[in-house]
DNA sequence: GAGTGGTCTAGACCACCGA
DNA sequence: CGGTGGTCTAGACCACTCT
């Protein structure tokens, strides 16, 4: 068991919970407490910082969550054993990139205002056949093209252009139009690549793509975007934590 | 708004909070709570139905989490639109197939006491060479192949034979063994299958298959399992549900 | 300004675990 | 048995959104 030094601004307007998650994520992160490390118990623990209890069990849940602690009734809480990476958490693939230092780039093929295909109207809850925006872009990572990316949205975000989406993400883009998006539901897949895809993405026909569909909705719960994108798996995969309830 | 109506029983041993979580998620599946539905506000709510806002709160944040709900401050919770559909968790494919009523099959290949290779090994947190249990089995479901499946064990699980494989799920025996899996991490990615994967599953070699690498974790945070599967991706794809914090 | 969700507290009792 | 996390309460103040 350790002794958690942490440092609590109560004045911040972050929240207190957050702080201290975000601390004790830094400090595990970065093997300040090591894998099996135990934290004192929650009462205790709550009083040494400062903090009622229930402030910091929301901060440990929120580690829970990520996979980064584990806890036991009647036992404790400890630091999960095994090598820690980050979780996936719903990112776009530019952010992922960029942080990444992959030097992300988009070439725009196509953006149209077009109708509708039946699943993405589908998806997006109009009528097939209406008036949507469709993207078509190759996303390059250090140069080399990674994924072949299809988007639908609805006519309200027509005035995005082709040089906006070249030079940021589209997430970034519909979050600086105000929208924010709470929940997405995926699909990912495997088959080969078309003739088409194998020429734009870089690689032969047949090759083996990934392919992710997905339908983000935003914090009112309408859906914003319905994307179909294949992914060269020779190069791309994806990662994710999952935790039982 | 709609009236909701509940059946708490404070006398069961099942927490409120998801008492109230799991009629609120059938009322959402079932369609007696309509997409986009607003639900009154929480004050309210919890005197309504006799429970602290915070207990309340819980239970909401559980669907929310589940992408069935969507809260925005200042205005209220609601209904996500868009079609509901059952997120996915941590799971187990025996079951997926079991629920889904595919009546799966399994087929031992291999179940061999044999020397943990270098990625099993750093993913169990044992040295290379160490000796583990090591089942290569065949999941078939309505009569076809669908996964083949790898997995290796710390050697404290080698009791489990190929019959009971046979007949549960690699879960549910760990589940029986007061095994409890708290955290996976999972990778997932696609190639072409090889010969002897293509022999094994029915289809043809070159054909293009979905891999799951996954490392899962007890709850006191020890690796349980270290899984490499391969699936028919003409038959099987990854489905979830993400929420953004 | 009125109404909403977001955060936080201090205390309480319980269920489970290990010695 | 003592120690741990799991649940629950009644109240409070704040930040945000809409009109």
């Amino acid at each position: 068991m350790t002794r958690l030094s942490l440092d609590i601004d109560r004045a911040s307007p972050v929240p207190l919970y957050f702080q201290v998650a975000k601390q004790l994520e830094e400090q595990i992160t970065a093997g300040a407490l090591a894998p099996g490390t135990k934290l004192g118990n929650e009462v205790q623990l709550a009083a040494h910082l400062g903090l009622s209890r229930l402030t910091l069990r929301r901060a440990i849940e929120e580690l829970v969550g990520k996979g980064l602690l584990v806890r036991k009734r009647g036992v404790g809480t400890q630091v999960v054993l095994g090598q820690v990476k980050r979780p996936v958490e719903l990112t776009s693939l530019y952010d992922d990139l960029a942080r990444a230092g992959q030097q992300p780039a988009t070439q725009v093929v196509r953006r149209d205002l077009a109708a509708a295909p039946e699943d993405a109207a589908a998806a997006l809850g109009i009528a097939p056949g209406s008036t949507v925006l469709y993207l078509e872009r190759v996303r390059s990572a250090a140069g080399e093209p990674l994924a072949l990316m299809h988007n639908w949205l609805p006519q309200r975000f027509g005035r995005i252009t082709a040089d906006d989406l070249a030079a940021r993400g589209l997430y970034a883009l519909l979050r600086s139009a105000g929208v924010t998006i709470k929940v997405a539901r995926q699909h990912i897949g495997a088959r080969k690549a078309t003739a088409r895809e194998a020429a734009l993405l870089g690689t032969r026909r047949g090759a083996a793509v990934l392919t992710m569909q997905r339908t983000a909705y935003d914090d009112s719960g309408v859906a914003v975007e319905f994307a179909s994108h294949v992914y060269r798996a020779d190069r791309y995969s994806f990662e994710s934590t999952v935790v039982s309830h």
